[in-house]
DNA sequence: CAAGGAAATAATTTCGAAAACTGCGCCCCT
DNA sequence: AGGGGCGCAGTTTTCGAAATTATTTCCTTG
């Protein structure tokens, strides 16, 4: 997301229930609907009334909760329908940003995303032979890898959408069953993807990174759980 | 931007306080830069301090303040990179949205296209012969006249990045002096975006309004005081 | 005279409680 | 039996002040 916000001193309890409640959400610990009392939130995150509050502003103002006028806040509901809208919003954007990425990119950013690639695959997604719900940095390597490779987009505003939209299919993910996931070789199709991506092949990276979310918005379709 | 918000009852005082900000700084009155002091604002707006900080917290997430942790908030600075930046993302994301609506759009759209044009060439930019500062209604009335283009895009979310796109350069032009946009045509820009999207002829459609951003983009850049 | 540092000032952030609003059940009336 | 207000409980929103953090000032010291 557009982080209009430089990260000076000491951080404020607001930035601190912001990032906790995101968490939350994009995790699956939240589930879409809920309803997000203050007094429930005080108590769960041993914070005051006015910083959630504000971090419940910023959340409204990227889609992840909705709020209601003297009614309060709620997750935003996911649905089957929002996941296609999603899928298909981010292949487009993304489509533009790799291919600026691929036409402008220097050495730097070559490096970058090899570097990107080498630091996911040296991460096993499932810890412990048994698939975990959140690994976190197995999640923030995915997504510093994927942001990598649009990342010489001349656009920090185009980057900041993938952003938002990384983190909303991400939510939907989480609130399928890792099961489904089972017999997807991920670091595969990462793998291909970044070959394409370094060979300047515009057409195949940009054919691969569609087929990418594609198949895993079938996946989280399929897992079923959406209204 | 994506309005997670269902406007129910009766507005609520952080909500006017958002509006009335938004307003400000997209219209100028509020320069890019300016250190917004809660204090200053309570008295400008007659707005307690809790309204005012879920204002500014939400006007953050959409990049239109900048907030840094515990020294508040500014209004986000305004420069010439970031104008091109602006005008670049939007020529890609619009040429997505106007192929998908015109490939996609039913009678209602194009009908929906017309009314919009319609109201905008009634209403004259200029009220008095001489060049006033904002309108708001003919800013309203062009705004939905864009947006009625792309609404056939089959995805809300692109559609809400593209109406943020849209007052962010707004609020460029809105600092521009206006006897800039003396010599131009805009109606005929207008009318013949609007003949080329209701032929159908998404190449040309797309032409046009690229280059009617970017000659707008031009105007501003060349009015000069941008950093 | 410059530099460093502590008090004083100013601003932001957070808290606790009051005020306003919503939703719901109850009662009364027709 | 049905419908419309009334008021109560619960929740959200807002306020005013306290706590925290940043900034300025001014004094001391090298």
């Amino acid at each position: 997301m557009p982080s209009a916000t430089a990260t000076n001193g000491r951080e404020t309890l607001a930035s601190i229930a912001y990032q906790r409640l995101l968490d939350d959400i994009v995790g699956g610990q939240l589930q879409p609907g809920t309803k997000l009392r203050l007094q429930f939130l005080t108590e769960r995150y041993e914070v005051g009334n006015s910083p959630l509050r504000e971090a419940l502003n910023r959340l409204s103002a990227i889609g992840m909760v909705q709020r209601e006028e003297n009614r309060g806040f709620r997750v935003s509901p996911a649905s089957a329908d929002e996941l296609s809208e999603l899928i298909r919003t981010r292949c487009w954007l993304e489509e533009t940003a790799l291919r600026e990425s691929i036409r402008h990119g220097d050495a730097a950013w070559e490096e970058g995303v090899l570097v990107a690639y080498h630091r996911l695959s040296k991460r096993n997604r499932y810890s412990d032979e048994q698939y975990v719900r959140f690994d976190g940095t197995w999640e923030d390597l995915h997504r510093a890898y994927h942001l990598s490779l649009l990342s010489a987009c001349n656009s920090s505003i185009l980057l900041g959408f993938c952003a938002q939209l990384h983190e909303q299919t991400l939510r939907y993910r989480n609130l399928s069953s890792m099961q489904d996931y089972r017999d997807r070789h991920e670091l595969d199709e990462h793998r291909t993807i970044r070959d394409a991506v370094l060979d300047r092949d515009a057409d195949a990276a940009v054919e691969l990174l569609r087929s990418h979310y594609r198949v895993t918005g079938e996946i989280v379709l399929a897992s079923g759980n959406l209204s």
